[in-house]
RNA sequence: CGGGGCGUAGCGCAGCCUGGUAGCGCGCCGGUUUUGGGUACCGGAGGCCGCGAGUUCGAAUCUCGCCGCCCCGACCA
């Protein structure tokens, strides 16, 4: 893309509605727009971190046997009046009545719907087990929306939903859910923590939620540091092999970590002293199984190897993928501005054109352009017409990974400069050298 | 929902106390200048001062009501 034509409105003053780091950046960087509290336009830059963060969940949720599917946004009331989720929910459900008067609602969550269409068309054990999910916006008027896109009414969350026959083959749905998750994380370079959850009613070892540590987190954690240090990375995972994703899941589960609503002072005492730590996290996922509470009152039942028909047994996953852009700005960013990780950023690279209008500069950055293109790094193009400092702020602000300064003086030596946008480092490359060396590292996301 | 604060140009703000018909910086447009870290100067466009009612000869300014937004707390798969 090339930024003459692109739509990049950023702001050189911080918003005063702004208060912590990833709302303000969002702003400044010109990712989102506020259209009213807690709703959101996502202006282009945003949606294509957006867009990268859903490619991601899509390949991980599929990777582990999960199928997509879309749901309406909008849902008849009947369907939660039958769960008894109608009238428990409270003023976080908006409530919408169409032209005939029939009550609907903006969905919250999914439940009684995938159930509802589970319960139309599956009868049978042999159909499972069956994990479904979609990735769509969802809407909870929260009294007091804040913190940008981290706190919004309306947010974009994949939910996932596992059909079981018996509590084991459920509890091997959870596990590939954290399995796949801790995956899911990775991939973003992001740090998620595994905590044990409050799990309300229903009781028992059977949720978690998922941390990002984060100074401005919203939720207060206490952990054994031993579990910052543990990496999934590319091991192989059989998705099937029961015994695996348990031990995985021992292994990330096994130190303590917890958030303020499950915290054991007792047993945070026992961690030795220097491996506690007590921090704040951004919660960015959410694992649950909950058994029969959604099949047994809809009647979502299949037929048993014995003929006996029998509720299924069911979880629910979430991660909250608006949300996440915001976790990744409060885990990723400096005094200057964004700093992505490269399989989330915007744009893999950001060209610098130092002269547009001399020939010789204008013909390299078109070479690099088509070079990184090819290359798979989707390079941003700086072609416009202003100081050298103008675009250096504002490729640091909107955090793409690496630059490439193309100017005359560098030229004549036949050099450009590459930096890395984390570090700071720079180096005098043939324009070459540098479309190949990122050619190397996009090889390898 | 309790407490606090704010709505004036695209953004950040001043003016309000003490009423007299709106100003600064950034951004934007035109020009000169500059050319490897947000350059400097000149000229210009852009406002139903959140909305409504009231007081007054006169309201951004005072009074009342409403709406919106932010912060702290409570709440939150």
């Amino acid at each position: 893309m090339r930024l003459s034509r692109y739509f990049l409105p950023v702001l050189k003053e911080t918003p005063a509605d702004a208060q912590i780091a990833s709302h303000r950046l969002m702003l400044r960087a010109g990712m989102v727009r506020q259209q009213a509290a807690g709703i959101y336009s996502w202006l282009p830059l945003g949606f294509k971190v957006l867009r990268r963060l859903e490619q991601i969940v899509h390949e991980e949720q599929q990777r582990a046997g999960h199928i997509p599917l879309l749901m309406p946004t909008l849902q008849p009331a009947d369907l939660w009046q039958e769960s008894g989720r109608y009238d428990a929910y409270g003023k976080e459900l908006l409530r919408i009545r169409d032209r005939h008067d029939r009550d609907m609602l903006y969905g919250p969550t999914n439940e009684e719907m995938i159930t509802d269409i589970f319960r139309g068309s599956v009868g049978s054990y042999k159909q499972l087990p069956l994990t479904l999910y979609h990735i769509q916006w969802k809407f909870r008027d929260e009294v007091r929306p804040r913190f940008g896109v981290m706190r919004g009414r309306e947010f974009l969350m994949k939910d996932g939903y596992n059909f079981d026959l018996t509590y084991e083959d459920a509890m091997h749905a959870y596990n590939r859910h954290m399995v796949s998750y801790l995956r899911t994380y990775e991939r973003m370079g992001l740090k998620a923590i595994p905590m044990r959850a409050d799990s309300g009613p229903i009781g028992g070892d059977d949720t978690h939620e998922f941390l990002v540590l984060a100074d401005t987190g919203e939720s207060e954690v206490f952990y054994d540091r031993a579990v910052t240090d543990l990496v999934l990375g590319d091991r192989e995972v059989d998705w099937d092999d029961r015994a695996q994703l348990e031990a995985i899941k021992a292994e990330w589960t096994t130190p303590y970590a917890r958030t303020d609503e499950t915290h054991d002072e007792a047993l945070y005492n026992e961690i030795p002293q220097d491996r506690r730590v007590k921090g704040r996290g951004i919660e960015v996922g959410q694992i649950f199984y909950f058994g029969t509470k959604y099949s047994e009152p809809m009647g979502a039942m299949v037929t048993d190897e014995s003929g006996n028909r029998v509720p299924v047994h069911m979880g629910s996953h979430g991660i909250g993928v608006s949300r996440l852009v915001g976790a990744l700005i409060e885990a990723n960013h400096d005094d200057k501005g964004i700093i992505w990780p490269e399989s989330v950023a915007p744009f893999g690279a950001g060209i610098v054109n130092m002269k547009p209008g001399d020939a010789a500069v204008d013909a390299a950055c078109g070479e690099l352009y088509q070079a990184l293109t090819a290359a798979g790094v989707d390079p941003l193009l700086d072609d416009r017409d202003e100081r050298a400092g103008a675009k250096f702020a504002t490729m640091e602000l909107i955090g793409l990974p690496w630059r490439v300064t193309v100017g005359p003086r560098g030229l004549a030596e036949g050099k450009v400069e590459l930096t890395c946008r984390r570090t700071g480092e720079t180096e005098a490359l043939s324009p070459q050298a540098a479309a190949s060396k990122l050619a190397e590292i996009w090889r390898g996301l």
